[in-house]
DNA sequence: CTGTATCCTTAGGGATACTG
DNA sequence: CAGTATCCCTAAGGATACAG
């Protein structure tokens, strides 16, 4: 089963960062609010490249800096994580729920078709 | 976060179970295919009735049998279970998707709608 | 900055026996 | 049938130091 990846907490977390939270870098994953090892999140980057889910190139203007993207396999992840966070903000007390979550409620399938739109632009970079 | 059911994998093998399988008592679940343990089983069957998501009663005609159900916020998390689904059937290699899967895969809204009013029709009982 | 390498602790979970 | 109760053990993960 494909629970590897969503019976996984972290693995969910780096990919939300990476989908939503506009974060690429190891650094930026660490600084999420959770509060997640450095061996761990080496691991679960490792574990998500493995299976395709995303991708490691390093930065083309700082050497020592390393990007990740969602491929184009990780970004069908797309409908599942926004199906998770429309349930989770029907269902838990967020004082206010930000825009974008705003906008899944209202609109699932057109967050999720903006969502791919942006990652190709970012990816035809 | 919601990952407390998300985040799980044994949480989300029972609510697939009680939502696709038509699994509903202790020893349905423990022979559902995956090795899970009677002690862990127990764990999370108090785990998602004390967050909402199912329910237990007793048997009507046979006092020692024991039933679970979805709840209403249970039956809620049919939209992410279904999505997960289709998501997993799109990325593994599997022999010969049941029928069911296949049905998501081309009207996942359909489904979903299936599901509830079966949800609804069972519970009425 | 992006990780490795260790160490150490704890929770999760398998196996099994037993009870109402 | 539907769990409890143990025991035991391993793997996951936190903390921290260090390296390329």
């Amino acid at each position: 089963m494909s629970l590897e990846i969503f019976g996984d907490r972290w693995s969910l977390l780096v990919v939300r960062d990476l989908m939503f939270g506009g974060r690429r870098t190891f650094k930026e994953f660490l600084d999420s609010g959770e509060k997640i090892a450095t061996n761990v999140l080496a691991e679960r980057l490792q574990r998500l490249e493995a299976n395709g889910i995303i991708e490691r190139r390093r930065d083309a203007d700082d050497a020592r800096k390393v990007n990740y993207a969602l491929t184009k396999k990780g970004i069908t992840l797309a409908p599942v994580l926004v199906e998770m966070i429309i349930w989770g903000a029907r269902h838990e007390e967020t004082a206010a729920p930000p825009e974008i979550i705003r906008r899944m409620v209202a609109d699932r399938d057109g967050v999720v078709a903006e969502i791919r739109d942006q990652w190709k632009k970012d990816r035809s970079l």
